[in-house]
RNA sequence: GGGUCGGUGCCCGAGUGGUUAAUGGGGGCGGACUGUAAAUCCGCUGGCUCUGCCUACGUUGGUUCAAAUCCAACCCGGCCCA
């Protein structure tokens, strides 16, 4: 999945799916020139770096060449990354991008972070079969907010996720700076520079139209809105996603049509999620959140399944595959320590890793042996509370009907003690305070009679609360 | 705009007047096994502090003792035609 052949400095390199302009196979192109036509929408399938002709600069090459020129000229690139603030939380999927765009940031270019809040406001329905809902322009500010915090903005650099000290190395825009304001002759010029038959090149598109489901008209101006952040930005490199070819592509054609030099697109794996199958995301449910606890973080990347243990390490970490042990237990609590130790440092990390054995164990010891168990206040709760009633009222249980299943199947502990009938009824908080309660292997509570002091992790005592399941 | 087919639970998809909270599959969750994985097997899979009650088959209204199933209007989508 990962090629070594683009020819990169090293730590550009690691991670990287595919890089375009993929040179034309045309006598006569220099490799160092930009040809007007080198790239558009429908040549998808042009030649990979592998496949260079004789005496063509592969994609590699030129990028190395474009570093070398910048750097000869004192001038940084300009790397952009455009984000969707529709959620409001930031996973270790969005982090591959992320983590290479600070290693831009690292070796002096200039990331532009843009937040498409003018796109997120009518709602970008990319990868979706249906139209996105329509966020509010609040809405949107604030998930914008949170991003950004989850980014490591405030934080010093040796923390955060991106370089926010370093004077020239970031700059946030939001989309709205410049699409609020295009009137509608600007918005037909361009519509005008696309067509439907590029349009139905996009693999969302085309799943879509081949099924018969509808598309909307308005779905064609993303590309093309997305593809003029980067005129407007006037991008050197677009980092994206596989899955954003197309767009990167779109801003390459409309910097050409408006007279710049068409920036590189740097595409990168998309991350698969906890469940190995299908790619991270929140709607899936399949995430590892960004500002998760510890705890929750380590023991969720310790059981991903084996086959993608090893994109993990290579995505998200910078171990050295080969000096990891083989046995696959090992790699897998290997990137499940380094994930952790860099969000939270070695001593989370470690910690988070003997709790999660301990919890493992069963939740006999996790009582006695004081594991590091996000808590739950019971303070919302109300006396005397049966036992299904109190899993769905922590959150545990989505409804209390399914706190009833969940009993009655057997899948819920307290303190280590199957808990077999759903209408036990506990009479006070001080009888549960301390305890842990667990509900499957993964999901455990310790119950707190008051509300909790200072939570560890996060200012928000209900996201601790959150349960392991979408 | 005209014709036509269709809109069922998280998803797909049966069901064409009456033990129907609705067959089946997927997904999900739980249990066993295991390496906290995968594979396999088993159970569960609308809500409610639940011996019972409530809401559900696009929406609203109607027929009927009884409707996801019949009728009407409306909304939404596919396809064909304009």
């Amino acid at each position: 999945m990962v090629n070594d052949t683009w020819g990169l400095p090293a730590w550009l390199e690691r991670g990287v799916a595919d890089l375009f302009p993929a040179p034309r196979a045309q006598p006569g192109a220099s490799p160092s020139e930009f040809s007007p036509s080198e790239f558009s929408p429908s040549e998808f399938n042009g030649p990979g770096p592998t496949q260079s002709g004789p005496g063509q600069a592969s994609s590699g090459e030129a990028l190395a060449t474009r570093l070398a020129e910048a750097q000869q000229q004192g001038r940084p690139l300009r790397v952009k990354l455009g984000i969707d603030p529709t959620g409001s939380d930031i996973h270790l999927g969005h982090s591959i991008l992320f983590r290479k765009l600070r290693a831009f940031q690292d070796a002096g270019h200039t990331a532009v972070l843009i937040i498409g809040d003018f796109t997120a406001r009518i709602g970008d329905p990319t990868g979706k079969s249906a139209t996105r809902v329509q966020l509010t322009a609040e809405a949107v500010e604030a998930n914008a907010r949170t991003y950004l915090s989850q980014l490591g903005q405030g934080q010093p650099k040796a923390q955060a996720l991106l370089d926010f000290e370093t004077p020239g190395r970031l700059e946030v825009r939001r989309n709205s700076e410049w699409l609020a304001g295009l009137d509608l002759p600007q918005t037909i010029e361009l519509l005008g520079i696309s067509t439907v038959g590029q349009m139905l090149a996009k693999e969302d598109f085309a799943n879509r139209y081949g099924s018969g489901l509808p598309i909307s008209l308005h779905e064609f101006l993303y590309p093309l809105l997305q593809g003029y952040d980067s005129v407007a930005i006037q991008a050197d490199l677009e980092l994206g996603g596989t899955d954003q070819k197309f767009n990167v592509a779109m801003g390459r054609d409309l910097q050409r049509h408006f007279g710049q030099r068409p920036q590189f697109g740097m595409l990168l794996p998309i991350l698969p999620g906890l469940d190995g199958v299908q790619k991270m995301s929140k709607s899936l449910g399949n995430t590892v959140g960004l500002s998760e606890d510890p705890l929750s973080m380590y023991s969720k990347l310790e059981k991903v399944p084996d086959a993608v243990v090893e994109d993990y390490l290579n995505l998200l970490t910078d171990l050295d595959l080969a000096s990891l042990p083989g046995n696959p237990r090992e790699r897998q609590r290997a990137m499940a320590l380094e994930v952790t130790r860099q969000r939270h440092g070695s001593a989370a990390a470690a910690a988070a890793q003997a709790d999660a054995a301990t919890l493992v164990g069963g939740a006999q010891g996790a009582g006695a042996a004081g594991a590091e168990v996000p808590s739950a206040s019971l303070a919302e709760v109300n006396f005397p509370a049966k036992a299904f009633y109190l899993l769905s009222a922590l959150g545990l249980c989505a409804s209390s009907s399914e706190a009833r299943r969940q009993i009655q199947g057997g899948g819920v502990k307290l303190d280590g003690d199957k808990l077999a009938d759903p209408n036990r009824e506990f009479a006070g908080a001080t009888e549960l305070d301390g305890k842990v309660l667990q509900l499957g292997k993964k999901t455990f509570r310790r119950l707190i009679a008051a509300a909790p002091a200072a939570s560890p992790a996060s200012g928000d005592p209900g996201a601790q609360v959150e349960s392991v399941q979408p």
